[in-house]
RNA sequence: GGAGAGGUGGCAGAGUGGCCGAUUGCACCGCCUUGCUAAGGCGGCGUGCCGGUUUCCCGGUACCGGGGGUUCGAAUCCCCCCCUCUCCGCCA
């Protein structure tokens, strides 16, 4: 969440924000924020007065006679009274600020474009050519149905739609890629992590997914734990309610992990094949660091790079968008989106997303470090996809096909697979 | 799942109704003493909020796992929840 001064000093901007992100309901919260903070601050001072009274009076007790006592007493009881009811309302008030504080968005940062959809992000940079068939290229599901590697008829009737299974080189190939995205972050230095599946609301509160991602969430309501749709949600609430010593900042982690959504809403959207599922695999890279926005911006450039380098690697033409404000999350200053070319779709579609959030994620954490010789300061958090499986799988079937249903493996993805270049047998 | 013990400031560890925001030790910072690969003395050393001064601080208030209750007053008593540890049971 952003902290109420900014509200104070600057609620215009954040209104704006609001805004911008096409989300103008969000943006009363930032008056009803505002109204409740004043509201408590005019009554703060009278509230400590009365504490202090009641402190200082029963300082006085033990040194009053027999006779003194009762109407003392009497006298501390209506104050009693009187606090106790002003303690209530400032509970509320205090309790009704932290939920509508929480509905503020983060500011999207300057060089997020305007728009309302992802149809209006804005393209950076294209890499890669886009390769040219001598032949009718095939989706990923028809080759990997022919080659008896995918099954979602099955997968359908046991667990029901938008699932699937993975079988023989396929299932090798999903390992393969998910192995060189750990190793690629490791070789460069990030903490390579196993994380909890299921977390407290806590966590999903303070990543920003709750309040507002609950449709989208698995949960299981009898442990009142929810089921992660990404990695970032326990890796960056790792260090919550702690204070970090600046010295051992940046914390860089490296996250494989198995993400579920509900997809709730999706129906009809993105149905064949291995685009929209239930259930992947995913490694998720995840930094936090001082709150120095040259920072956060230096980290935002080096994830996105760790993900290109990841699909140049794997020889994957894509390009990377700007994402405009009505296409981000409320708590995201600035995302980049990776997309990478799909035959089947004839586009560039979504396989990564870069995240940078200041200390958005940080304060609702409670997640703080200390300067050198300086007050605790909330951290800055940034994470990025490295690779997200089986939906990196649709561009690695569609663009190293072969005519005849067998598939080229990348060199970078052979020491995964046994040193292999071709994966398949001809099947058309 | 059952029984028990416990959660206090960076760490260790006191405190069982007001004298406690909290003894003490370690760690850390400053000064002093002294000198040689160290020791001793003195002082300082939590976080949030409100206000003042305005960036050195000062005052008030809250916080002893979280929430509620009893009381004029709770770290301390009662209830619920979470977490850690020990033992028993069950299961992989």
């Amino acid at each position: 969440m952003l902290d109420i001064k900014v509200l104070r000093e600057n609620p215009d901007a954040v209104r704006a924000g609001a805004v911008k992100k096409c989300m103008p309901d969000r943006a009363e919260a930032v008056d009803r924020a505002l109204a409740l903070d004043a509201e408590l601050r005019a009554m703060t001072p009278r509230l400590d007065a009365m504490r202090s009274e009641q402190k200082a009076a029963g300082k006085q007790l033990g040194k009053l006679s027999a006779e003194q006592r009762p109407a003392f007493l009497e006298q501390q009881k209506a104050l009693k009274v009187e606090l106790q009811a002003m303690e209530e309302q400032e509970k509320q008030l205090r309790a009704e600020l932290d939920t509508q504080l929480s509905l503020v968005p983060n500011i999207p940062d300057d060089d997020v474009p305007a728009g309302k959809t992802d149809a209006d992000n804005v393209e950076v940079r294209k890499v890669g050519t886009v390769r040219t068939f001598d032949f009718q290229p095939r989706p990923h599901y028809e080759i990997g149905e022919a080659q008896g590697w995918l099954d979602f008829q099955r997968a359908a009737e046991m667990a029901g739609s938008r699932n699937y299974f993975l079988f023989g080189d396929l299932a090798l190939l999903h390992d393969a890629i998910l192995r060189f995205a750990v190793e690629l972050l490791v070789q460069r230095g990030f903490v390579p992590v196993d994380p909890p599946l299921l977390v407290r609301d806590a966590a999903m509160f303070g990543t920003g997914f709750f309040p507002g991602g609950e449709e989208q969430t698995y949960r299981s309501e009898k442990d009142g734990l929810n089921l992660i749709g990404t990695a970032e949600v326990p890796v960056t609430s790792l260090h919550m309610g702690e204070i970090l010593d600046a010295k051992d900042l940046p914390k860089k982690y490296v996250a494989r992990s198995a993400c579920f959504r509900r997809e709730a809403g999706t129906y009809g959207k993105d149905t064949r094949g291995l685009y929209r599922v239930h259930q992947f695999q995913k490694v998720e890279q995840v930094v936090v660091d001082v709150a120095d926005k040259a920072r956060s911006l230096e980290h935002h450039h080096d994830i996105v790079k760790n993900s290109e380098d990841l699909l140049q690697a794997c020889e994957l033409p894509y390009r990377v968008v700007a994402v405009c404000g009505g296409d981000l999350g409320v708590p995201q200053a600035m995302k980049y989106d990776i997309e990478t070319w799909m035959p089947s779709r004839n586009a560039y579609s979504e396989t990564h997303s870069a995240s940078r959030f200041y200390d958005y994620q940080a304060r609702r954490l409670g997640l703080r470090y200390r300067p050198e010789g300086g007050k605790p300061q909330h951290c800055h958090t940034l994470n990025n996809t490295v690779a997200a499986s089986p939906r990196i799988l649709i561009p690695l079937l569609e663009n190293h096909q072969n005519a005849d249903g067998t598939v080229n493996v990348p060199a970078a993805l052979r020491p995964y697979l046994g040193g292999r270049a071709l994966l398949g047998t001809p099947v058309f």
